[in-house]
DNA sequence: ATAGTTAAGTGGTCTGACCAATATAAAGTG
DNA sequence: CACTTTATATTGGTCAGACCACTTAACTAT
């Protein structure tokens, strides 16, 4: 077991700094820890105890500033095991947001609106990606008269924002359609959409990708 | 003084619900109360300890959800007059995030290539809705010399978010461009980008309003 | 009426306690 | 010896109570 933590002296307490509380010192502290030590994403943190004892802060405080590290998906607390950095997700904290965002936004309009320039920017993005493997992927999904349109659609553009390879368009993407999924009244595209730009990405006409999405 | 908070019954501590910790719990809780009483930016939140018992909790825990709530933003605690609501804000959340988060390429090229979008669509969606008024705020902020390549751009793209008339993209966008300010090296656009698309709207090419964003 | 004082309320923090889950070491078992 | 079982220590989760610092409002004295 690791027993001498290196902490850079002094208490969280209160130093020079603008911080007013504790646990935005502690933050600071737990970063620079993390920075020296060179942890990486699966090791171990002290234990709160030991945190609290080595900053010389409550243990209370302490724990208000994981539970900010863990609000941003930066660390992973497992009760009996201990406190652990995750996989840097930056995108966690836009999903948090956008959650708040899209609870506010009432406006049907503004959803599938950017629902739709997300779908036709990812499409052109996969473009200049696309070979033959995934134009038969996506003809497969197509033509499978066993999903309904709600699957085809979700699968086909599956297909398409892993080859856009934009992660975070993909997740923003993500919100939108599970969002609009609990709208009433969602309209899936047709038939011919789904022909029009198979041909686009066949024939490499990029300019009739656009034609075919709807504008708002 | 306001003495009876209308919570929904039930304690905070364990109820049917997936959520493990408590103060995710009470996070919905406030979540609700502060849609049930309808309260708005400025208002203020029961005090701690009335929220801990109105919600059968530790003030601790209690705390922890308040917390959560400050680190995105949505109140604000002044020491010695209580909890308030915020005007929906994003700057602290990403200080804190870009504190953390190592500037990856990866990602980075994902915010840039994803503003740019937003950026793009949105100009598209103010083109229909200009006019001769628009157009010259437009300009007046493309020639005003006294500001920096930032506020240009700035400005300049607040006012088309206005017209596009798009509240969810438009905050979409601040908040990618809230993350693309944090990152070193940032590029805005030069002087003819500005041109053009003034000349777009001004002779009406709808057209050529694309080809000014860079779609890397 | 005005200025100064006091009391109550509120967030900020610390301490100590207990619980629940896990990991580790010790003891038992084949 | 290897394997299971049991006890113990460690860790996060939560609560309760106690201060402190600050703000506000009511009260008092001038």
């Amino acid at each position: 077991m690791q027993t001498s933590w290196n902490f850079e002296g002094g208490t969280a307490q209160q130093s020079m700094s603008t911080k007013s509380k504790v646990y935005e010192e502690i933050l600071d502290q737990i970063k620079h820890f993390i920075k020296e030590n060179k942890l990486s994403p699966g090791d171990r943190l002290p234990s709160e105890r030991e945190l609290s004892e080595q900053l010389q802060a409550g243990r209370s405080s302490v724990r208000e500033a994981l539970r900010a590290l863990e609000l941003l998906g930066l660390i992973e607390t497992r009760r009996g095991e201990g406190t652990f950095l995750k996989p840097y997700r930056t995108y966690h904290t836009v999903e948090l947001l956008s959650a708040f965002i899209l609870q506010e936004t009432k406006t049907r309009k503004d959803i599938l609106s950017c629902k739709a320039i997300v779908e036709k920017e990812a499409a052109k993005l996969a473009y200049s990606k696309m070979n033959e493997g995934v134009i038969e992927e996506l003809e497969s999904v197509y033509s499978n008269n066993g999903l309904d349109p709600k699957k085809r659609y979700e699968q086909f553009f599956i297909i398409i924002f892993k080859k856009a390879d934009n992660y975070l368009l993909e997740t923003i993407w993500k919100l939108l359609y599970d969002f609009s999924s609990t709208m009433e009244e969602t309209n899936y595209y047709n038939q011919s959409f789904y022909i029009e730009i198979l041909q686009a990405y066949k024939k490499k006409q990029f300019v009739s990708i656009e034609a075919q999405f709807m504008n708002n």
